[in-house]
DNA sequence: ACCTGAACACCGTTCAAGT
DNA sequence: ACCTGAACACCGTTCAAGT
């Protein structure tokens, strides 16, 4: 017979890994507070004690975890961008499942800190509208990933349940995505010096 | 006392413009198809007969409506290009409501139509990679209205119910913004020129 | 402090039935 | 052909209760 399973706590961290796998694996509309309970083997309601507000604070947490990204303020201002904007996209890409979420929800939080630093790094490097840019740079990363995910074909039925969504991030994915996203993130950097 | 109210026929249209209403005006996890009946003067279950795959074909046929947008094929491609994107980005912010699924949802029908258009027009220019140019393209109006639409301040809770959300594009929205658009819309067209 | 059970109002969808 | 009513399995969330 099994031994009693070993009861691991549940915490914020737990609940928001296995959100991202549900999400990611059947999307973001099967994500729910139940399915989540069973898979950390848990009643649901045992999920309000780590999440107050619910399933608003979890979307807000998904959200936040897939968009906070956090880089080594070292080198020149286009260095540090460029390390933002990769950092960005493979986060982002890694969990086509909330990047719905992502693109969509006003960054809070760690993710709105991200881009508080983020600015203040270029304004630093005396960049005339440190504001502007971080915008672009956010606008490119979003419209890069939102047509390479519509493109990998995710979110289409799939067929079958628990498929495990391997992200292409492993190893860099397609290296003609990775290609054009190097180009075009040069092609802005170099737009953003004479603004 | 009120007449019998007429019965105006349930429709296609009629339900998709309702579905709209309710997600720019409450948001999506609020459209649901018992609202949707009531704001339809009718029992969920007739709307059933129009979509028949349900709440899926709804959400199918909300991205599509959003983007799916047509240009008369006239001028130079990077005029084409330029009314595309524009007429695309008008018709993104005119319904953040659905944004996440349009910029979520692999394109079909219409919208599948309207992104092979516009790739043959510029591929009868003579451009090189037209099908990387509508990716580029659709990648540009993706971003920027994602980040016009989270910086609205839309999505969050706004405190009451049906406010009746004013889409920024009549008469054309922030000047800033719309300012940002073009420059950056020029920029790419440039860059698109020489690959 | 952390989790459960029962309960409530609300979902999506089916199906037989009405007109 | 088009819509309704009742029914079913499943939601999110609350609250009192257990340990």
């Amino acid at each position: 017979m099994p031994a009693k399973r070993p009861p691991i706590p549940l915490s914020r961290e737990r609940i928001i890994d296995a959100a991202l796998h549900i999400a990611d694996s059947q999307g973001l509309r099967r994500l729910t507070m139940r399915r989540l309970g069973d898979a950390l083997q848990v009643e649901a309601m045992a999920i309000y004690h780590h999440l107050p507000r619910g399933k608003d604070a979890l979307m807000d947490a998904l959200a936040e975890h897939v968009t906070a990204v956090h880089v080594e303020p070292g080198g020149s201002w286009q260095e540090s961008a460029r390390a933002w904007c990769r950092a960005s996209r493979a986060a982002l890409r890694e969990h086509p499942g909330v990047l719905a979420l992502a693109l969509t929800k006003p960054p809070k939080g760690r993710a709105a800190s991200a881009i508080r630093e983020q600015t203040e790094q270029l304004a630093e490097a005396g960049l005339a509208d440190p504001a502007g840019a971080v915008r672009a740079l956010r606008a490119y990363v979003f419209g890069a990933v939102a047509v390479e995910v519509q493109r990998s074909g995710w979110a289409e039925p799939s067929g079958d349940g628990d498929e495990p969504w391997r992200p292409p991030s492993r190893g860099g994915g397609s290296p003609e995505a990775d290609a054009d996203f190097e180009l075009g993130l040069e092609a802005l950097l170099a737009g953003l010096t004479g603004r």
